[in-house]
DNA sequence: GTCTATAAGCTGATAGAC
DNA sequence: GTCTATCAGCTTATAGAC
């Protein structure tokens, strides 16, 4: 800390670092005040209380988490096979470099639900219709086997995020560092877009 | 709560609903003792602390998210064909009659991954090297593609658990209740098998 | 804007009566 | 074993000096 940041700033830098490693509840503002180098008044005084400041921090963490990759999910002009490798290059990508990003925004989802849904539908880009209208499209022409297209997201999702979610299980368990485990979720890239759409095209959507 | 259950029972009961709907910050040992129908002491006269009380909870709920399938994955005399429906169907149904379970152990691994590695490792049904040692034997009799055994796991497991983990955002957005999800997740086991079968064997490992 | 000092309330835990 | 009453410590938030 202590870097050219003016105060706001350095306190929520602090909060992000604070609220992504223990969570709402078990974060306390003189962790965060000492980890900005600041006194715990001054965290009162920019951000007038606990709770303010965590909305921001979740706020700015859900835009993270979804907005680098729904403006093209929801783009009608690409098409669903190409939107399946992008998903999945981006993501990994993403949460390579926020892998504590997913446990804290689902996490956070169990204590108040409603604050991030709402957060998300005002933040304009979640819009699924147009890539469950792809789906829906893609199975009338025969092109894709029948599935609810929910589960078709839920597919890349899973195999995207749940790696990271379960990391400090799975590096305990296969003594592997951090460059191991990213080497794992480079692997993954490729696989999942063949797990995927080698199961739901079908072969004339492959063609 | 009032049934027929001993006061210790009626605590434990208590505590495994409070915590795993909060987590351990949030939860709080008052919450805990008036959902037991019992004063906030007794809690202290039979567990001694909160951490206590938490703990065994939290070694019930690995017990329960583990035992259900690590004996089978296990066993060397069940084929690896036959472990992966074994694993998605098993699974799954725990999950419908357990939902918070996979939240509650995820995020409480940020927490203290020590203890919750541990309490695995005593638990001597995780060994993973007959399942990994499996794997390897198939690729080397090119039977299944080459990949690193821990992703094989990983498929499984993320296609399976993670829908529980998003499960309010899923619900929310989409405006299912609660029979829909579960017809969301039962359509989910015979895809998850088509995947991940179709996705490693190779045609040698199909016949 | 930033600090020190402190208020006000909550939380886990215990003492002691029954 | 179970209760009431209470303590000691911590946590968020604010008052007021500089």
């Amino acid at each position: 800390m202590a870097k050219d940041l003016n105060t706001e700033q350095k306190i929520k830098e602090a909060a992000r670092k604070v609220f992504l490693k223990k969570g709402f509840a078990a974060a306390r503002t003189r962790d965060i005040a000492e980890e900005a180098g600041i006194n715990l008044a001054l965290l009162n005084y920019y951000f007038r209380s606990k709770e303010k400041l965590f909305r921001q921090i979740m706020e700015e963490s859900l835009h993270t988490f979804f907005s680098s990759v729904l403006p093209t999910m929801s783009d009608p002009n690409v098409s669903l096979r190409d939107k399946v490798p992008f998903f999945v290059n981006s993501y990994t990508d993403v949460l390579i470099s926020n892998p504590e990003l997913p446990v804290f925004i689902l996490s956070e989802l169990r204590n108040d639900p409603d604050h991030i849904v709402q957060t998300l539908q005002m933040n304009k880009r979640l819009n699924l219709s147009v890539l469950f209208g792809q789906i829906m499209e893609a199975q009338q022409k025969g092109e894709m086997i029948p599935l609810q297209p929910w589960n078709f997201l839920l597919n890349l999702l899973s195999l995207t995020v749940f790696p990271f979610i379960a990391r400090p299980l799975i590096q305990r368990l296969s003594d592997t560092n951090d460059e191991q485990f990213k080497q794992l979720v480079e692997e993954r890239k490729a696989m999942i877009k063949a797990m995927v759409m080698g199961y739901v095209f079908t072969e004339k959507g492959k063609g």
